[in-house]
RNA sequence: GGAGGGAUAGCGAAGAGGCUAAACGCGGCGGACUGUAAAUCCGCUCCCUUUGGGUUCGAAGGUUCGAAACCUUCUCCCUCCA
């Protein structure tokens, strides 16, 4: 193949180059030397790389978690090679199996056009999408016959799927795995087979799907594409990977606020993670964030902060960055007001209300007033900064009257 | 085709005729502490202006003074054998 003693010394610099930024934070690249022959390769044919990355179009809310690849991305741009995007409006007929529930509701053609809309925007905040190349898969699985899908199953085994985490979890379990559910690792590898793609990132979960990527190429006579995984992002709890079901996460279109805020809140045993993986900051200032904490002549509240700032400057600017800072600052800090409330367009009236009605039927802070209640009991709710214990409180709503919950949340009546 | 097991609050899981609005754990939400957190401690976690009332334990009927628990039918899920 491609024989690193045939380059030239700058094209070995620019190979080393390369792979120094593009393996930098992945988890696992498969195999081990792939990435820098494909570079090689690349390089000394003048060839961009195909790169993949594969997206389910039912949940089409671009979280920070969802960066780490688009990160790499990135930086595969940057070096000119090509970013293909493939929307899974069809292997999302299945469900990429998690054993939680083996169907899902199909979505329109509508709703995966509205959500591939909505990834793109968002996407556009960290890749170049006038560069990516995208795609539906249903363009080359919708047609297969049955023959076909015969074939591509052929290519493989029940006991290799069998390797596959959840599945044999859930064999061995006695849970149920319905048949179609092996098809999703399948699809999923087709999809590399109809893009020639030279490279399949994803987040370690993916590491089953992207091998039979490999393995399926190879039955169609094509080169395997490389494969290489990024850690996954523990979310908010610092716990569990960050996902919109479980509520952990920071989403890239959030306002700064919430973003500042939320980032605040990751335990600190995250914040290099977080640095790493989902800033843009250079590896230099990178270093000198972590000896610094090492030594401690940086207060992890400042890195969390430097953190949290540079998350909404990348995706609000500078100046939003600065002012969600000096708000967080004040509110909790100094248990002061957020300098912007939100506010809430409320009849003002000389009736007297019951707190109650106000909280739930009026601000629909609540669901219940059995809800409403029971904060007003744990000490929860403030108004004009006093606390309120009276469940039976009736009281007159004024004007810039501030009704606060909790620690964050905060509401001025707007007469 | 045959045999068996199961369905309980957001999730997991006790309960096997009245003491059960239903133990316990997780999750969630509040409060205290702090550096926002985490850890820890405390409280809340079906609905209702609540020392009371209403509606719950897959669904529908039934037995009983009384059922989440017993019976019947149905729906769904799982396992094993073929």
């Amino acid at each position: 193949m491609n024989d690193w003693k045939s380059l030239s010394l700058s094209q070995k610099e620019e190979v080393e180059e390369q792979f120094e930024v593009l393996s930098r934070g992945t988890e696992k690249t498969i195999p081990d030397n792939g990435l820098k022959e494909k570079l090689i390769a690349s390089i000394t044919s003048k060839t961009p790389l195909r790169v993949k990355l594969g997206l389910d179009p039912s949940a089409p809310d671009v979280h920070i978690g969802h960066t780490v690849v688009l990160h790499k991305l990135r930086q595969f741009q940057h070096f000119g090679h090509i970013v293909q995007l493939v929307i899974g409006d069809f292997t999302g007929r299945i469900g990429d199996p998690t054993g939680k529930s083996a169907t899902r509701k199909q979505l329109t053609d509508e709703e995966v056009k509205a959500n591939a809309t909505t990834y793109f925007k968002q996407f556009g905040k960290v890749i170049d999408m006038e560069k990516a190349m995208v795609d539906y898969n249903s363009t080359w699985l919708a047609p297969l016959h049955f023959a076909d899908v015969i074939r591509l199953a052929s290519q493989t085994t029940v006991a290799r799927m069998l390797e596959r985490d959840d599945f044999e979890k859930r064999y061995r379990a006695g849970q149920s795995i319905a048949i179609h559910e092996f098809f999703y690792p399948l699809m999923q590898a087709y999809d590399s087979v109809a893009l020639k793609s030279d490279i399949e990132l994803g987040g370690t979960d993916q590491t089953f799907n992207l091998l039979m990527g490999r393995h399926i190429q190879e039955s169609f006579g094509l080169d395997k594409q490389v494969v290489m995984t990024l850690p996954l992002l523990e979310g908010l709890d610092g716990v569990k990977k960050m996902s919109k079901s479980l509520g952990n996460y920071i989403g890239i279109d959030e306002d700064p606020k919430s973003m500042f805020g939320k980032a605040m809140s990751i335990p600190d045993n995250l914040m290099v993670k977080y640095f790493t993986l989902v800033t843009d900051i250079s590896a230099n200032d990178l270093e000198k964030i972590k000896t610094a904490l090492s030594d401690g002549s940086l207060h992890p509240r400042d890195a969390k902060l430097k953190l949290a700032w540079t998350l909404v400057r990348m995706y609000h600017g500078e100046s939003e960055a600065n002012e969600a800072k000096l708000n967080f600052l004040s509110v909790f800090q100094k248990h002061a007001l957020p300098e912007h409330l939100e506010e809430v367009p409320l009849q003002i009236s000389q009736e007297k209300i019951w707190i109650i009605d106000l909280l739930v039927t009026k601000l629909h802070l609540f669901k219940t007033n059995g809800e409403a209640r029971r904060m007003i009991l744990a000490g929860g709710i403030k108004i004009n900064q006093e606390k309120i214990n009276d469940v039976h409180l009736e009281i007159k709503v004024e004007n810039d009257m501030v009704i606060q919950v909790g620690k964050r949340r905060f509401l001025k009546i707007r007469g």
